[in-house]
DNA sequence: GTCATTCTTTGACTGAGAGTCAGTCAAGAC
DNA sequence: GTCTTGACTGACTCTCAGTCAAAGAATGAC
């Protein structure tokens, strides 16, 4: 039945133009401050229409952060695979996985609050599954470059490639954490602070501690 | 006049109370499922009291959170102290405040919730204030132990003290954040992962960035 | 063309919880 | 005795996520 297969595009669209309205929100105020009934507004639907969309503002923000976080995954595996070795392709993938969360602080800020949540968020929707999928493939792109550059001899050959990878992964959120709340931060802290250089230097730091000794 | 001395020392004594109480339930439920009207009903005293003695719900779990780290610094400093080497120090200094986080993961939380705020939280209350204090006196801590290891020769010489403290901080932060939700974690990631090791590794991998080539 | 059916949308409403404020009360001042 | 001060109260307001009974639109049968 052709009406059917029409409907399912309707619908599609619809759900599409919710989460361009809803990207454009977030970016603009924080998925905090974005109320539902603003964005029912930005749409010209109903509150209640959002909901038949999305479980609820929870789902609905993971959704805008997978769409996000997919459309950004061609460049960080272009990015890597442009790299001359594993060691260089962990570098690329770093600086490219800061470069995606500078443009997109508020993506971040809700992917935190996604790991720090204790009861409150429901991750059991469909929207959450997906958006671990995604995270999975940064985490393997990384993994994989570790184990290219023990072949290549950039990397020690002691590291554990997948543990290592979400070490790498992992470290880089705190970085970002505090990166991404500069203009605050700087000032929320006691000492003066540059937290241009925090980045870089964390990828130097932990380029220093793969470097197979050949290398370094 | 020592009526006001008195009045004084009660008002400090209730405000120590309702910190207890908040303490508590934050330990047990959250900082954010923690209501305002159960911490009143906690201590005994009416909603509207507690607004006499805390700006807000925020500025109370900041109270909250800087007395326990407050608490804490003695067993930081200690750990320090107890090193062989600044670089022996810094691994201590990184497992006691491991240890602090795995300990009171809804400090931890509030934390990074504050780190991560955009708008929401009002930050400029002096709570806020006296927290950044407490958590610059960690990284003093770090800076002062990255210094000695260079003097010691534990520590490469090119290392610039601070900004490498503040790495070693804020990448702290993204590993504690993954491991204190681990039970919920791992089965939120796609992949097959044990968090336990996570922060060894993580340990192990700034020594090593950090290490003389002597040493290592 | 009309009517029944089914799918979609609506927006007023509910509930939860932070924060407020006019008013009470007790202790001290005079 | 009465006046002042400051702590305390709790019913109230406000905001916002989420609900649901009713309205509306499309489709298909005859």
């Amino acid at each position: 039945m052709a009406v059917s297969a029409r409907r399912e595009r309707e619908r599609t669209a619809r759900r599409e133009a919710i989460l361009d309205a809803a990207a454009q929100l977030i970016a603009d105020v924080g998925y905090q401050a974005m109320r539902m009934d603003e964005l029912a507004d930005a749409v010209e639907l109903s509150k209640g229409t959002l909901y038949l969309y999305f479980a609820n503002k929870d789902d609905l923000c993971a959704a805008v952060a997978t769409r996000l976080l997919e459309r950004y995954l061609p460049v960080l595996e272009q990015s890597v695979a442009e790299a001359s070795s594993g060691l260089e392709a962990i570098r690329r993938l770093m600086n490219a996985y800061f470069d995606f969360t500078s443009k997109n602080p508020h993506h971040f800020r809700f992917a935190v609050a996604w790991l720090g949540a204790h009861h409150r968020m429901d991750q059991t929707s469909e929207a959450f599954q997906v958006y671990r999928t995604r995270v999975g493939r940064v985490i393997e792109h990384a993994t994989t470059a570790i184990a290219q550059g023990q072949q290549d001899g950039s990397i020690r050959r002691e590291v554990d490639p997948l543990p290592q990878a979400l070490q790498l992964w992992t470290s880089m959120l705190g970085i970002v954490l505090v990166t991404i709340g500069k203009e605050n931060i700087s000032k929320r802290l006691p000492m003066p602070v540059n937290l241009d250089r925090l980045m870089p230097l964390h990828v130097d730091t932990m380029i220093r501690a793969l470097a197979s000794p050949e290398v370094a």
